[in-house]
DNA sequence: CTTGAAGCTATAGTTACTAGAGACATTAGC
DNA sequence: GCTAATGTCTCTAGTAACTATAGCTTCAAG
């Protein structure tokens, strides 16, 4: 049995994020040592392994607590899986353009900054005049 | 003078946000009407552009707040605008870098689904097993 | 002059944690 | 066996950057 200092090393969570996986119950609350302190088995050590790795790849925790029901029911089909990550997916992809984007402009801008003072700086003239600007930010989200 | 939803509506920010940005200090109090509501000048618009614009190409608010006290003193070098511009650069590039390692891995996943049930589903098998994963997670942060 | 949209303040909720306070439990060294 | 250090407990509050809600007042149009 580990206590939540091992687990927590053992998965690279650290533990006030264990503790707040499962009160929000991500985690099921695990057996406790006479004082009280929680203590984890092997399958408590497998699924927050699951989680972490889950988050590492950008999955939203509700996303995370979708995939975790569907684990629990081996007999259905994988669609319902198969759709979170390709969502996910998507998601990165969509925000990998819009990065490359937003360098572009940041670019542009550092480049042609001309190092002299405030006043011809084209770092701060860029970000106040939306002329200035090849991308079109009124339609674009924030973020 | 415009109210604060045409300043919103101009500017494309919503209007809670627009007293959010009042609130925190990025804009400062306005003119009130008679009737205590908020009276915006063309200054105003103005400053709320950049955060806009500035905001769009991802910079914090308070690199925000850093440039904006910048322009407030042109006679001060470009420098620390120059440098703050090319921190966001540095951030973006290395957010380009990790999404796309993640897209690699996504994309792993969603190709391998068997498209059976969730018992041999590959989505779910390699989010348990690290061993299934080209990256390290366990040194890489998380989101 | 009345009605509906827009504005006001204040508070709470969002995501995914992180940090702190103050008390109890466990372990290592002596 | 004792003590000190570390680990763990609960609970609350804070973070970024807003968004939403409630209940009220003001404004502009017809």
């Amino acid at each position: 049995m580990l206590t939540i200092g091992k687990l927590a090393a053992e998965t690279g969570v650290k533990v006030p994020t264990v503790r707040y996986y499962e009160q929000i119950g991500l985690l099921p609350p695990p057996e406790r040592s006479r004082g009280n302190q929680r203590l984890y088995g092997p399958l408590a050590r497998q699924r927050l392994a699951f989680i972490r790795h889950a988050r590492a790849l950008g999955f939203p925790l509700e996303a995370i607590r979708d995939l975790l029901s569907l684990s629990d029911r081996p007999e259905l089909p994988c669609s319902a899986a198969d759709a979170i990550a390709k969502a996910q997916l998507a998601a990165v992809q969509a925000r990998i353009t819009q990065l490359k984007a937003l360098e572009q402009e940041l670019q542009r801008m550092v480049v042609q900054c001309a190092h002299g003072t405030i006043a011809d700086c084209r770092v701060i003239e860029v970000l106040g005049d939306h002329g200035q600007c090849a991308q079109d930010h009124h339609t674009a989200p924030i973020d």
